[in-house]
DNA sequence: CTGACATCTGAATCAGTAGTCAGGTTAGGG
DNA sequence: CCCTAACCTGACTACTGATTCAGATGTCAG
């Protein structure tokens, strides 16, 4: 599907990796559509031609992005939560890891947003893959009595929409972490969505 | 801006509402850069030259259609809603007449959410004014202690977060209302998460 | 019936861009 | 030093699609 192999030194290594760099800056900033493959070929100080060398199609940039996106991320949040020993130490470490993130990539960010309208299908596995993960861990945290009891996938996902809008809304739109109240008015409503009912204990 | 004068006749009027409706169909199933502007005339049986009689350009239909969801969504949100007295009835009914109304506008969610790397103004003053009007709600209700104190508007932002991805899950991905399941987890995890702290009632 | 204004037509213009290709350049193993 | 695989070049092709414009045509008040 989107082969093409490898390049087998490094020379090549760096072009490939120069051509990654500078689509997500051109996608982040001026949106897939409106990005020439010639853009992302004069920032990387490379021929329009080299791009073909690497990259089937212009889509395929776009699709590789998202993955890296995904992969990062997914490493932010464990290295992020990795010290806290209860579920909402747990949470609240990862909303806070989730929009330093965000504020750190918000090129990367918009080209996940914008690969629904690209490819459907990697933006969607994007989100089920991380939902996944998240599943599991409210799942398990369930089960220790940390967390309400309920299906845990819906919880998955409506925590995720609640970091969705507070990174849109401050790390993309403001380019700045939200103010301690309204991070803390969002963790609290999370925290309390969560927290498990107090007659039904573990 | 986008001036043009409405068409000062029934059969104008008609031809503009005509152009309307094949674009939300077209944007909705194909995308708005995949659609082309024959497509919308061709859906509409009227000249390409026709469609620039009524918009100045392809992106003002956009803007259009998105002004129009927020003034439809916003009335069946009211209208959802009106029957219910406490806070949580009213998230409770908002959330289905939101899943509702997602179902049957799929094509318009669409669009609203593609608009966000068209015209990002557009987007943003979307949510913003659903996001305004929820505020004010929350605060009545803090005010009348069914709701927990707390920053409303990052309450409002949190709900239309659960709610987005709700929608998008099941309303868009699969074209169906949510499995009462994953309702009911979603709208505790809501309802808990506004519930006012036992301690500190009004 | 007729003028005048609103509406409609669709071929032509014009600007842009994804992807190709025929040949150059580089670098390091022998 | 030299050969060869790997890499790079950039002009070119082939095509798309938004917008324009010089005229039809519809319609209705007088």
């Amino acid at each position: 599907m989107n082969a093409l192999p490898r390049p087998s030194t490094a020379r090549g290594e760096a072009t490939r990796r120069k051509l990654l760099t500078a689509a997500e800056i051109e996608f982040g900033q001026n949106g897939y559509v409106a990005t020439a493959v010639s853009d992302i070929t004069k920032r990387s100080g490379v021929a329009q031609g080299t791009f073909y060398l690497y990259f089937p199609s212009k889509i395929d940039v776009l699709r590789e992005l998202v993955r890296d996106m995904g992969r990062q991320l997914r490493h932010a949040l464990s290295e992020g939560t990795a010290g806290a020993t209860d579920r909402l130490s747990v949470e609240r470490l990862g909303l806070e890891a989730f929009i330093a993130f965000s504020l750190s990539h918000q090129n990367l960010y918009k080209v996940v947003m914008e690969s629904q309208f690209v490819d459907e299908t990697i933006y969607r596995e994007y989100y089920q893959t991380l939902a996944d993960a998240y599943t599991v861990n409210l799942e398990r945290a369930q089960a220790c009595g940390d967390v309400r009891q309920g299906n845990a996938s819906a919880q998955a996902w409506s925590l995720m929409g609640v970091a969705h809008f507070l990174g849109l809304r401050y790390a993309i739109w403001r380019h700045e972490a939200p103010p301690q109240e309204i991070f803390d008015a969002t963790f609290e409503l999370i925290a309390n969505g969560l927290a498990p009912d107090p007659g039904g204990g573990a």
